[in-house]
DNA sequence: CCCACATATTGACAGAGATCGATATAGGAT
DNA sequence: ATCCTATATCGATCTCTGTCAATATGTGGG
């Protein structure tokens, strides 16, 4: 993954909820934005309720496909970009890949905002 | 603004932190998407933590151009994405446009994620 | 080993969006 | 009115991204 732990955390303290003090820099900035474009999607938002809503907070492609009614590429498509954005976690069962939700990247992404 | 009020509460419920219960609604993901693509872009969130940690959390065009270094028409497009949004609003002083953060809509967003 | 099924990758395409230069509009001063 | 400054809009360009069909890879069974 791209995403700089150190920098992600000093971005998550400046922007933009609760007591705030110095500005972003861009290349902050820029880490905040790679977390934020992989949830800002209709799809990706779905998949993520979804695998929330599920029983162990897991769901397998074969059931998230035709729940979102799209082509099983374009959910794999999905998925890779909620796994390299450290949201999902993939395992091999058998023939299918389960997605396991990782609640602490979710609930870093919400920490963003929160005041 | 075109984003709807109730789909907006009825998605934040839903979607992705805390304890769920309901997958979100394809409308309801379309609509929060929108507000996440607001904030999804490095230059807006340098944007927001700038206003952020000014006096009245507040600032002008003549002030933000230069601090995040893109031309004037870039600048005031992205200021009109976030108040479009309903993160900012704007209010002429003068010959200057000045912008302020809307503290509430900002909180929302975090609530997207909260657990 | 081969087949059937589930998932991932590739390539192509269309639509969205970020950026800038040029231009239009607004407000204040002379 | 005229000019100057500040901001907004327009048009063009380039990149990024969501989508699918086709194909490749992986997994288990016969």
């Amino acid at each position: 993954m791209t995403l700089e732990p150190a920098l992600i955390a000093s971005a998550i303290a400046k922007c933009c909820g609760g007591p705030r003090r110095a500005p972003l820099e861009r290349a902050e900035a820029d880490e905040l934005a790679v977390l934020l474009k992989a949830v800002a999607d209709p799809v990706r938002l779905q998949l993520l309720s979804i695998i929330r809503a599920a029983n162990g907070h897991s769901a397998c492609v074969c059931d998230l496909t035709p729940a979102v009614g799209l082509s099983q590429p374009t959910v794999s498509h999905h998925l890779k970009v909620l796994t390299e954005a450290g949201l999902l976690t993939r395992e091999r069962r058998g023939p299918w890949a389960w997605f396991t939700l990782v609640p602490e990247r979710l609930a870093q992404v919400g920490r963003i905002f929160a005041s």
